[in-house]
DNA sequence: AGTGAAAAGGCTTTAAC
DNA sequence: GTTAAAGCCTTTTCACT
């Protein structure tokens, strides 16, 4: 699929404030209100736009303690990978979970209510999974940027 | 700010699809349309709720690769903390930076247009930030998940 | 493709219970 | 917290450029 300058330009603009009114990415894009609704059905439809959500404060929401979590399995196979990503599909606090390449297989990031459950969690869940060799975790100390796609 | 059951709902509800009308979320919170929106609004105004965004699909919009990079800085101090922080959020690049405890200071996501990029990146934009005592690239070869905090 | 206007529907807000 | 109702704004469509 292809996108210009306008679609970009969308997608930015609803990235920043996924509820701002046609009018208003209207007037941020310099197209009127239907070619804008137009580009966002067929972004929508062709899959750029994955979805609408929110950004939860997770301090409010009493989880304010992060983790990153290291990992190498001992099989590295396809089937004990997706198994592994069934697994981790299964554990709410696991946030983000990549297959890297490098010294660990795997990269987690967990949100937990404290340590206490942090604790729970990787004697209880992570490390009752089969197959893992090696793991390291560090605390997030603090966030120093979360942001969007560079578009 | 306290928050009881039909709020975590809303916010599940609202994470799985901020574009949801006030009626589909009462119909799915147990509540009437009214609540609904007094709660949602006074989640927005203490921050709970902090914004409305999209999700992007990366690689459709012609950024397919990612990397998770490990750093340390020489310095320890708030001040060299602060002046990194700003350096990233100058780089639109990084999506996602945090100052850990462990062996490395900092874990940050990157996502670039290609290896070539990513080159391009390291070299121009992360090494030239005076400070930085050591780093190490991880690919992201896939991601097994990314999903929201567990309400 | 983009424009502008019109119809239909949903959202916000208030008020009564 | 519920229901109902008003006005407004948005979304969506359509005829035209």
């Amino acid at each position: 699929m292809k996108l210009d300058r306008h679609d970009l330009a969308l997608l930015r603009a609803l990235q920043r404030n996924a509820r701002a009114s046609l009018q208003e990415l209207s007037a941020e894009v310099g197209l009127s209100s239907s070619p804008c609704w137009a580009r966002i059905k067929r972004m929508e439809e062709a899959g750029v736009i994955e979805g609408y959500t929110i950004k939860v404060n997770a301090e409010l929401v009493g989880v304010p303690d992060q983790l990153i979590v290291q990992l190498t399995l001992d099989s590295h196979s396809e089937d004990a990978l997706e198994a592994f990503g069934r697994q981790l599909e299964a554990i709410p606090e696991v946030l983000e979970a990549y297959l890297v390449s490098g010294d660990y297989d795997y990269v987690l990031r967990l949100a937990v209510k404290g340590t206490r459950d942090y604790e729970r969690l990787l004697r209880e869940q992570l490390y009752k999974i089969p197959g893992i060799r090696h793991s390291k975790s560090s605390f997030v100390l603090r966030r120093l940027k979360s942001g969007n796609l560079a578009l």
